[in-house]
DNA sequence: CGCATCTCAGCGGGACTGACATAT
DNA sequence: CATATGTCAGTCTCGCTGAGATGC
């Protein structure tokens, strides 16, 4: 009866699905610590590439500078970054984590690599790193 | 200074950045014809499967029924599907696609297309089809 | 001047929960 | 009785827009 192509089949909507499990798990995880998904990475930005400008730490991180603010109040708030004035650009704000934040983010690490051994559990080890290369190639 | 994996490398980021793409595409590229994802995924799974109840129709679209509702709300208004009581179950609606429904899935399926093209364009043809076959087995 | 940064308010899609009435 | 269905109201994360104030 149909012409079209199974929606099952196709590449966006097997990325959204793989994504919306992944993603679950994910909120579920972080949700029992009491953060959500910008926490992580705005910690784990912060850790990878040292103290940054709010502006950078949105790059670094995907997030958009209006909720990189909001991210950072909650962190701030918590202990977990903290925020100073940069004297060399008064306009900028100079973004770090704090020892606090440092061992928070690696308990969060340690969820994450659960729920990523949970979601690639029907993968061998060859078919993940493939699969990191393909998604790699379409970022 | 750090002993945390590059979050950039790992499997849940890939998934979600890739798809974050793909979904703004898709966004603008449904909007342009005054629809949602939703839409689309009701009236593609009415057109694969023919009619069925609401809560088959949320099964097979991957939606929860309580969304169904609101998606068939509006895709009736339109004229896109059309909603009747179950004589033989009174507790269902048998749920259908209409003609006009057909050919705005079409067209729809066109801008998928597209889409599709967009997204899997870094990739070549065996890593598309190597793409798809590992999607779907975290399905 | 143009441009970048930070902040605030708000929007909208998508996924989900809880509850309820009704029917099987 | 338990279960399934349709409906309604509401929540939450995430991604995004627009505007404004400040400083480069």
């Amino acid at each position: 009866m149909t012409t079209l192509r199974r929606v099952a089949d196709q590449p966006t909507w097997l990325l959204s699905r793989a994504n919306a499990r992944a993603q679950a798990l994910l909120h579920g995880a972080f949700a029992d610590h009491g953060v959500r998904g910008y926490h992580f990475r705005v910690l784990a930005a912060l850790d990878e590439h040292g103290p940054a400008s709010q502006a950078d730490v949105g790059r670094r991180a995907g997030i958009d500078r209006s909720d990189v603010v909001a991210t950072l109040n909650e962190l701030v708030g918590d202990g977990l970054a903290a925020r100073q004035p940069d004297p060399s650009d008064r306009r900028r704000n100079v973004v770090s984590i704090t020892r606090t934040g440092t061992a928070t983010l690696e308990r969060l690490q340690a969820v994450l690599d659960d729920v990523q051994d949970a979601v690639v559990a029907p993968l061998t080890g060859n078919e993940r790193a493939q699969l990191v290369r393909l998604l790699r190639k379409l970022s």
